[in-house]
DNA sequence: AATAATACCTTATGCGCAAAAGGTGTACTG
DNA sequence: CAGTACACCTTTTGCGCATAAGGTATTATT
């Protein structure tokens, strides 16, 4: 690896000369000096050591971006198709600005800011954080922070926040579900937390607003762990029975409660409605295909990044930003039929 | 951020006292010294500036890992439920090694290589790399790299690489179909080379070692792309006609060959029997079931890095280590019925 | 008692880069 | 023609860290 040092040196010439070829200072340099030097350094292949010049700067032309992993579904977060296709917005926006991912993964949050510090990375984009670790990233950290899909607990945004309205998503494909004659319609979820409840309480206020109550008994607590999984939509597919229809908080639990229904002998849409909510491959690709409400995931990780890459430049954004969703007509949701 | 050189300033001592104390250098200092050190680290909540370490000590604890994206399938590389597996599998390895990962995608391999060159990273791990780019990383690169899934053209293996025994598990799905009275299989993919043309060879050779004979026909070409994929299913879906199977390159075709299928009313198994290539969440939510040849990918990427990181770490490892596939009898496979 | 070894320090140096500060000579201004 | 602006250089400094080299006691060895 070859140094602004030894090229000075070859061409005899200091290296604040050649530094300022790199970095485009013309008006410092004569056009013949330029000359030389470019040709030099195009000869001898030049790059330049990242570590050097972000000691020197300091900066990092780093992104971080912490995930903080729930023991959950998947053994590793990035094997979420929703994660995946996340990051690969996020990425694609970071590399065309010029700038380079690093990725936290840990439950431990202390441990995630650690590694940023060490880092010394320009601006942080936070998942899966629930409203106290912000509060305590917000603490050690005070370069720019954008979320992604962050409720905090009491309402109170303590940063940029990039996500999506979930709860008239969700309270839209309800409202079409009601419209189609569905009475007895069930929420299933694995929790009732952040983005979950935001679809939860979409849920119910199209209940409310068509008349409808709601009871615990309506809400389908779906348990996706490995071992967990089979029981659990076993129990469901029981509890079935007495419904409508079903709104999944995801395109996953859909198509793997289809599945279940399916392998029981019961038909969908036919004896049973299901809506999912994402829009993923796994439901285009399902038969019949899912009803679903459409997030453009990608996009909110291409938005994410460029807000936070906006922030490090200096500009102001908004402190909330809310990606649309659209209903998904496909053939999981059907009128309901009378006689049931 | 508070540095060393502040905290031995602090403490009344040298910089060098307080870099063998972070260090553990036990013998070099006295206990007495060790405890003040160690609680003021403690209490500022020392982090190291790793720029400034990795300039002095010449190595970054950073392993890139580069994937050669190809304008495919997918917009973005990270969106393939392969890719996005396997880079769990490498991250997690990575991570718990105490390494950070950093991901370069780019279609242009020299751009990749600069990057790589800029960061100083200590190992690389490669996928999606033909021969020819594989021969230019290697020259331009001196530190140790493992690729992922590489053939090269000649068959000569020019580094360790970590991949799987396509052939065979191709083989022996064929010949399980063979084996049900299977005699017009087709084979179905985007493209002929690498890990498809050892996928292809693997039918082949099944073919011929049951005396079937190959004929160009039997090749199916599928076009992935969004604008073409509909197309290219229904030239397939007619082609398909003459044919008692069809093996397919990946799970996602052979999903997405049985939804064409199925909307055109022809069914799977009964009508033609579909065998799919990795067994992805796709295959085992679709239904009928997905039959189709395992392969563990994590356990690949976890492979691929600890291969590496071994040889980071100057231990001796195999050039090539092939991991193993295994049948998963499901439900898209069935006898041949005898009326055909 | 002379020498060697050891324990525990500090000072000094350099990694590669960017940039502040400090030249020198030429052209331009009034 | 003094004064000033400007073009084009170089020297020097420091980012934070690791470590080689250099101390000074104190203890062990013969």
């Amino acid at each position: 690896m070859i140094t602004i040092k030894e090229i000075a040196k070859q061409l005899n010439m200091s290296t604040t000369t050649v530094s300022n070829v790199i970095h485009g200072k013309t008006k410092e340099v004569s056009p013949a000096t330029i000359k030389i030097v470019e040709d030099y350094l195009k000869q001898v292949d030049y790059v330049p050591n990242i570590n050097a010049r972000n000691l020197a700067q300091n900066e990092s032309k780093i992104i971080g971006v912490a995930l903080k992993a729930r023991a959950d579904k998947y053994e590793n977060l990035l094997m979420d198709p929703f994660v995946s296709e996340l990051i690969g917005g996020i990425e694609e926006s970071i590399r065309n600005a010029g700038y380079f991912m690093m990725l936290y993964i840990s439950s431990d949050i202390d441990k995630i800011m650690r590694q940023v510090s060490t880092w010394n990375v320009d601006g942080l984009l936070l998942f899966g954080m629930l409203g106290d670790d912000g509060i305590r990233v917000s603490q050690k950290y005070k370069k720019p922070i954008v979320c992604i899909d962050t409720y905090t607990i009491e309402g109170i945004k303590h940063f940029v926040n990039v996500g999506l309205d979930d709860e008239k998503g969700c309270f839209d494909m309800v409202n079409y579900m009601i419209e189609l004659g569905h009475k007895k319609i069930a929420f299933l979820s694995d929790n009732l937390n952040g983005v979950d409840y935001a679809r939860f309480s979409g849920y119910k206020r199209a209940l409310k607003e068509n008349g409808l109550s709601f009871s615990e008994d309506m809400f389908f607590k779906i348990r996706p762990r490995k071992e967990d999984i089979d029981e659990s939509l076993d129990e469901i597919c029981e509890r079935a029975k007495d419904f409508d229809a079903i709104m999944c908080v995801s395109d996953l639990y859909a198509v793997q409660v289809m599945c279940a229904l399916k392998d029981k002998g019961v038909n969908v849409p036919e004896d049973i409605s299901i809506a999912g909510f994402d829009d993923t491959l796994l439901g285009q690709l399902h038969r019949p295909a899912l009803t679903t409400v459409h997030q453009s995931v990608k996009e909110k990780g291409v938005l994410a990044a460029t807000t936070l890459l906006d922030r490090i430049g200096g500009k102001k954004t908004p402190k909330q930003i809310s990606l649309p969703t659209t209903l998904v007509i496909r053939d999981t949701v059907k009128a309901r039929k009378k006689e049931k």
